[in-house]
RNA sequence: GCGGGCGUAGUCCAGUCCGGUCUAAGACGCCUUCCUGUCACGAAGGAGAUCAGGGGUUCAAAUCCCCUCGCCCGCG
């Protein structure tokens, strides 16, 4: 893979660039949609790519349970799979160690805001986090277990143990055959503690080097950068795993209590890493996020919200989110957004994608993730003219 | 007209036989909030009921009795 930078802001650490990979080209700053099962579901890949999508990123976690990588590699590889003729990354399975383990277990996320709410003593709702809710060094999840050398993961299809490492992440992300592959790491929760963090980060870099001599491959291998929310953990990490010859970074993990701190915790990470390589942030790009993040210095981005929110029956506007579901959407001839130009908002109105939700049919679920992905596109689209123009 | 059945939130219905634990349960629908390297149809809260109406029995009635109204079925 080629990474090209063909501007860099004046006025932050934005900059405009291009990828170029087997299977063709990638503007950067770019949105990273998320097809997990090697699907961006409900659509097809025809249609992915009529909502501007430039790259996708699967996961290899997933894959390997349901078909298994030995049928995406008798296929031909992921592309041929599920007839994606452009870039594709996998991810490595990294972040089930947290959404199946820990995120599971306290039943949160990867950027927590709720505690503040939670903690309040007059909330009667029951919560499984509390305040004082801490992971300390030497706890477990619950459900996996987290070794020196990989995680054994009880498998969702029948119990079955199974062990996915490094070196079993890498050589099942090569039988995927994806253009850009990531670092088998752990993504550290929000409630982890310092001691906890910086010893789940020695793993994470040591599996990261493990990473580096098991590919065997040319595809592009992305390091991950871990540290949670303590300036010295990320400064080190960014510092390590941007020593190491990789083709580009992946920025994972936590970002705090506060999603206010994640541009400060990204220039930490960001001014030591390598100018001239690519940076992925990894599953973090809500509209409200995207200048901050790539005011930054970030190149690339995955987020589900715009394909998992479209399923819970939301559309992203420039008024904002839109819960199609509500009644007083029946009587609103009119498109999604206005101003949007998708091969939805063109032909249809809400208050006929209002009545598919009711009636819970799921091309209301089809139309809404082609104009929320149309729309995300877009608005990275615009973000990048603004970079040309000077104006971020 | 006669005989039988039924009437409980917007909808479907549990509870009625054996009255008190019913300040009436559930499902769907509605409203709110939440869901950032995924989890299609999710999570958590909330609002909503003169138990058809009236009378009676009883310490106590959605529940038992009587009348009225409405709906359904059968017979004429």
């Amino acid at each position: 893979m080629n990474f090209k930078i063909l501007k860099k802001s004046k006025i932050s650490n934005a900059r405009l660039g291009f990828m170029e990979t087997s299977h063709g080209v990638v503007e950067t700053p770019c949105f990273v949609p998320v097809a997990t099962q090697a699907t961006v579901k409900t659509l097809t890949s025809q249609e992915v790519e009529q909502t501007k999508s430039q790259i996708l990123i699967a996961n290899t976690f997933h894959l390997h349970l349901k078909p298994g990588e030995k049928v995406v590699e008798k296929a031909g590889g992921l592309h041929t799979f599920m007839n994606w003729k452009k870039p594709l990354m996998t991810d490595s399975g990294g972040f089930q160690v947290f959404s199946l383990g820990f995120g599971k277990d306290f039943g949160i996320g990867k950027i927590l805001k709720k505690r503040e709410i939670i903690s309040k003593p007059d909330n009667r709702r029951p919560s499984i986090l509390r305040l004082t809710d801490e992971i300390k060094y030497g706890t477990q999840p619950q459900r996996i277990k987290i070794m020196q050398d990989g995680v054994y993961f009880n498998s969702p299809l029948d119990g079955e143990k199974l062990f996915l490492g490094p070196k079993e992440s890498i050589r099942i992300q090569e039988q995927l055959g994806a253009d850009i592959i990531f670092t088998f790491d752990e993504c550290t929760s929000p409630i982890a503690n310092y001691e906890y963090t910086k010893k789940s980060l020695e793993k994470t870099h040591q599996w990261a080097q493990i990473c580096l001599k098991a590919k065997n491959s040319k595809q592009a291998l992305y390091g991950i950068v871990q540290g949670g929310k303590f300036k010295d953990l990320r400064q080190e990490s960014a510092k390590f795993i941007g020593s190491l010859p990789f083709d580009g970074f992946g920025i994972g993990g936590e970002f705090g209590d506060d999603k206010r701190q994640m541009p400060k915790m990204l220039d930490w990470v960001v001014r030591e890493l390598p100018e001239r390589k690519p940076r992925h942030l990894l599953g973090i790009g809500h509209l409200e996020d995207m200048e901050k993040i790539i005011k930054s210095g970030i190149d690339t981005f995955d987020c589900i919200a715009p394909t998992h929110y479209a399923r819970r029956g939301l559309a992203f506007t420039s008024e904002g989110r839109l819960d199609l579901k509500q009644i007083k959407f029946l009587k609103k001839r009119e498109p999604l957004d206005k101003g949007c130009v998708c091969g939805v908002c063109l032909i249809y109105k809400k208050d006929y994608i209002c009545h598919l939700l009711r009636a819970h049919e799921i091309t209301a679920l089809r139309l809404l993730t082609f104009h929320n992905l149309y729309y995300f596109n877009n608005f990275v689209e615009e973000i990048r003219a603004k970079i040309k123009k000077g104006e971020i």
